[in-house]
DNA sequence: CTAATTCTGAGGTACGTACATCATACTGAG
DNA sequence: CTCAGTATGATGTACGTACCTCAGAATTAG
């Protein structure tokens, strides 16, 4: 068996009383004192029961998830996860819940931060956009005790603030690779669209984007961005311009998490089964298409992976570990209707 | 907070050892005692605290993993990850260790289910090609009470035993298509080579990887299976012969998961970077052949995920609990050298 | 050396559940 | 009605840790 408080106390030669001061940071222990009994730690391998320890101080864990207002069907599978999760981690005493209460002016995200009720919760997983405003939000919330991730947006190796999503980056190469790759040599050009470019999750995959075209691939010719802002008669009309103005596109990537908009307006003006099309995030849409043909793959992060590795990384902070850094690195995944689950092969059988 | 055993008898007008009795389905309780329990339950939304529950008992879980004992990178990729997870998981009373202890030979596999000390294992994550021999072994394992799943080698939906591990007709049907696609259009024949043809998990593959060249790609032909055996110089060999009588030869489809020996053959004997050359799972080998371009993609299962779901699964099955079906599905990843993650995106830059 | 202060020990209760024991209430058969 | 058998209640201990109080020991300052 494992040792516990007792075996310490007597390896270390002191009292249960005084394990518990050092194991809790208490203060009244001479530094020699401490320094033994850390050391029969060590010798005694003693690893805390978190079981019982949360359950002597019947421990609860209340994190909740920020997410943007407004947001289409990849949001929804954020959502429904989160709903998932919750179910599973509440018999391990967290309790997770999600507002959409995130707009896209930075003051009123910061707003949201500050009126966060310290006392109801212990820990926030952030889906907003940077700024100045925000960084300065999540540090106040920090000083007072609410860990914070940033979640799915934002940068990794932000200021000790954990960060769970992909490298936007890489993402953006890795869907210029299989874009360039699937287009066969041929030469041409690539028609690019987006939400908007004021989040730097688009900026980084456009920066990745062109990266892998210059270098490896310089007979695609990427287009500047066409941003929809999520309005499809704008998507229409911008779309039909370009293909209008431009008769050697041969392929189109749409770097938004939502992907609707852009796909439908594509499909609207030309065959899009005679270009390279390539999307991110999987949703029932993006499936249908891969299924059908209309899309030739699809850069996803799995929005179940990203939900509990957030509330994983949260729990960890909380109990003052590290999380298990592999464990939660997301994985840039690349869908082809060939890996897109049993669901999908069965029915194509 | 959430309702307690002593919650459950006040709210069905019964004492705490009747309840325990119920809860634990022990005997002598009047039927209508249990249901008055059990709606209580329902009624107060009672979960049972398994931390508690665990507490008291002092229950832990005793896992193993059988593994095969010869293999090579990817083998050696799982174990490290058992070690990572062995430290995770013991803050969770679960206790895991690894044995290469399984063989080519199915009563031998069999003979090492048999001796298994039911007194000092809970579950058993195996990793061995099916047989009927294995298949009665695994079930007396768990007339006696140890949980078993399959691992990795083996196949989903079979008499209710776990798998942990991916499709893998699925991986080769994505093998399929991404080598189609890569091929741009060319057309010529594929190598196709693995270690055996013996184990089920490569016939499916190859299975998955013709349907679909056949179907969508029919300019492209792969050529019956070259085995290995394990054997460096015979692989050397059967490639060169293939090189030599197959002068159309643009690609190569590595199916086994362990591919460096088939890979270095044909780095030997040809130019790997002019063809479109496809293999399975993810090794230091296979990363570093996929940053310096002589392989094109990796198909891969991610074996962090694989160990965690092992272990994830054989915990429900301890507990009666079902597993989370989304979570422990394992995904067929596709690798290229943009999304390896941090480590090569920064080498690259 | 004494007084004040800082450390440490001893002991208790609590968390929610499991499990054991013993007493008592109820049931139905004879 | 009685006896056996079954069903239930009452009560206690245990698991490993947290957290509290109070007494007493050790150390330091004056």
């Amino acid at each position: 068996m494992r040792p516990t408080t007792k075996d310490l106390a007597r390896a270390a030669g002191v009292s249960l009383a005084t394990v518990d001061r050092v194991l809790n940071g208490r203060a009244g222990v001479r530094q020699a004192t401490v320094d033994a009994v850390n050391d029969a730690i060590e010798r005694l391998g003693f690893v805390r029961n978190l079981s019982a320890a949360n359950l002597a101080r019947s421990r609860t864990y209340r994190f909740r998830f920020l997410l943007p207002r407004s947001g289409d069907l990849f949001l929804d599978s954020v959502v429904s996860h989160i709903e998932e999760a919750r179910q599973a981690f509440a018999a391990e005493f967290v309790n997770v819940d999600h507002r959409r209460e995130i707009g896209s002016d930075p003051h009123q995200i910061a707003r949201v931060l500050s009126e966060i009720d310290l006392d109801t919760l212990d820990g926030v997983a952030l889906m907003a956009p940077e700024s100045p405003q925000v960084r300065d939000a999540t540090a106040r919330l920090r000083e007072r005790g609410v860990h914070v991730v940033q979640f799915v947006s934002g940068q990794p190796g932000d200021r000790g603030v954990d960060f769970v999503g992909v490298d936007n980056r890489a993402a953006g190469a890795t869907a210029g690779r299989i874009l360039g790759r699937f287009c066969a040599g041929r030469g041409g050009e690539i028609l690019v669209i987006t939400e908007t470019m004021n989040a730097r999750d688009s900026l980084e995959r456009r920066h990745g984007f062109d990266l892998v075209l210059g270098r490896d691939f310089p007979n695609l010719t990427a287009l500047p961005t066409l941003e929809s802002h999520g309005d499809a008669e704008r998507a229409r009309l911008i779309v039909r311009n370009a293909y209008a103005n431009h008769r050697a596109i041969i392929g189109a990537y749409v770097l938004s998490s939502e992907a609707r908009l852009a796909l439908e307006a594509i499909a609207a003006v030309s065959d899009p089964t005679s270009q390279v099309i390539i999307a991110h995030e999987r949703t029932r849409f993006s499936e249908a298409l891969l299924c059908n043909g209309q899309l030739d793959a699809v850069i996803a992060q799995n929005p179940g992976h990203l939900v509990r590795s957030a509330i994983r990384v949260l729990r960890a902070r909380c109990d003052d570990r590290e999380p298990i850094a592999s464990q939660e690195e997301i994985r840039i995944e690349i869908l082809l209707q060939e890996n897109l689950g049993d669901r999908f092969t069965a029915r194509r059988a």
